[in-house]
DNA sequence: TAGTTATTTCGTCAATACGCTAAATGGTCT
DNA sequence: AGACCATTTAGCGTATTGACGAAATAACTA
């Protein structure tokens, strides 16, 4: 029971993780769309999104070569819908997570074939730094 | 407030803080009274127990030579209620947190100034102790 | 069948966390 | 003041965590 517990309690340590559950409150989705609004490593996210799914926070459903992730609603884990219910009232002014709403939002705007193919830290980073400076073309370079 | 919320969220995080949440549900105890029941160094308790009123989840008073450390009720952090609520309502039935009850009662049954000379680990270890000293089983408590 | 792509797994690294002992602190008592 | 004791702080070793890149997996597509 501790143990089951404290998977909960470990998962909503991190705020990476919280961001994600605060992202996925209006509906599921797609790892790559998560991916692009944390700006992390895809590596990364996913392991997030396994670490949170094993907790009974999160569901999975695989369509295709996405995978959406999604709030549990069924209690697999019994600590997970009142850590889940506690979440959803609060946090809701927190500036990273508005952020991450806005994101969110021009996320939602772009179709995924073509979120997937593009550089995800267009939503992170200005637009101008991509024709600025390419390093590494000095070929004096000892 | 993101930052406010991990503070919660990571001191929940540990098994060994949940226990003291737990066995401070029925009223205050001292540090060393917590540091008998966990069974754990002095040292790693204060630890502890000062990390759980840093998230707010615990208040302080000195009295003396000893410090009593109760679950807040005053909201410092507005994290804190919501998690110490739902946290009372959950793990009644956990082996662990059972475990620990009983130490409690035990341990309440000391006074301070006998509890704190005598060896701590008499409510953890195995009856190989039983002839030292048994705090239960004397009806003429002095 | 081969190629492409989203996701996951693996291996690594730096940072953090938890336990302990020893020393410092703050209080009581003689 | 000095002895004594509960608590805290400091320092340390080991275990865990969160990030990444590279490689493996799974599923569509030409």
């Amino acid at each position: 029971m501790l143990d089951t517990f404290q998977s909960v309690g470990r998962a909503i340590a991190d705020p990476t993780r919280v961001r994600i559950l605060k992202m996925l409150e209006p509906g599921e989705l797609c790892v790559c769309q998560v991916t692009a609004v944390l700006g992390l490593a895809p590596a990364t996210v996913s392991k997030h999104l396994s670490l949170l799914k094993m907790a009974g926070l999160l569901n999975q459903r695989k369509d295709g070569r996405w995978v959406y992730y999604r709030l549990e609603s069924n209690a697999r884990n019994p600590y997970a819908p009142p850590m889940l219910s506690l979440l959803h009232d609060i946090l809701g002014g927190d500036s990273t997570i508005d952020e991450d709403r806005q994101r969110l939002e021009q996320v939602n705007a772009v179709p995924l074939e073509v979120l997937c193919s593009m550089d995800r830290r267009a939503f992170y980073d200005r637009p101008d730094t991509a024709d600025t400076i390419e390093p590494t073309d000095d070929p004096a370079t000892p």
